[in-house]
DNA sequence: ATCTATCGACTACACTCGTAGTCAAAAGAG
DNA sequence: CTCTTTTGACTACGAGTGTAGTCGATAGAT
């Protein structure tokens, strides 16, 4: 199951805080993003039909939780993404981040 | 500039090899892709479009090779997606691939 | 000289995505 | 009770993508 970039945005929010109606998504999302109430339904309803957020009914709205657990979908794309630029190998991909500014000296001590 | 993942395996076939004719892509290809050569074909012309790739003539054929560099590619997708996954925070991802199949032995030795 | 295979150019078409409008029902304002 | 606001359902629509067909020119086969 596939999550759009900009769906993405609206399943962070709701990975921090599960259980959210459809407005209460838009203004949380009201700070960086400019997006129309109506934009964040068609992606709510998307994002239902696909099977990766569940609903609530509760009174007449709908309160949303996300039925995929975000590390799993991280730990998908991840794979994914690597074995598509990188025909599978994680080395030169950290090699890449860690040579701009992705990995600080902390992460590296993290990592160990 | 934007590549979409079926014209990223032709672009990959043309890092390996600058120069190849549409034909000649094609063979690389077929034996993992099962493309008609009609679509290779097009997405050649669009990653032309994209000034992704240039052509050079040759007789009445064109040869096509990268505009854009690969490892500059990749580097931009990589921050890209980390931005999109992981907020910026390249760790997590490191984390995550290393923690299933992506990271070896070999490449964690590599990257110290 | 003619037929055929191949090449690039252009066209097609369904599907996804980003972005939002319309509509009808219902809840709250007065 | 009537007007406005809010909500979900459905519809729209252009750009991008994956996949390939049609067409006219030409190079090679016979």
């Amino acid at each position: 199951m596939q999550i759009a970039p900009a769906e993405l945005e609206i399943m962070n929010v709701l990975w921090e805080q599960p259980g959210l109606g459809a407005s209460e998504i838009a203004e949380v999302l009201a700070s960086d993003k400019n997006w129309n109430i109506r934009t964040i339904k068609t992606m709510l309803g998307r994002l239902v039909e696909k099977g990766a957020l569940e609903t609530e009914a509760e009174g007449r709205r709908y309160l949303y939780r996300p039925l995929v657990k975000r590390g799993d979908y991280r730990r998908k794309e991840a794979r994914q993404f690597v074995d598509r630029m990188f025909g599978g190998r994680a080395a030169p991909l950290v090699a890449h981040l860690a040579d701009g500014k992705g990995l600080s000296e902390e992460d590296i001590a993290e990592l160990e």
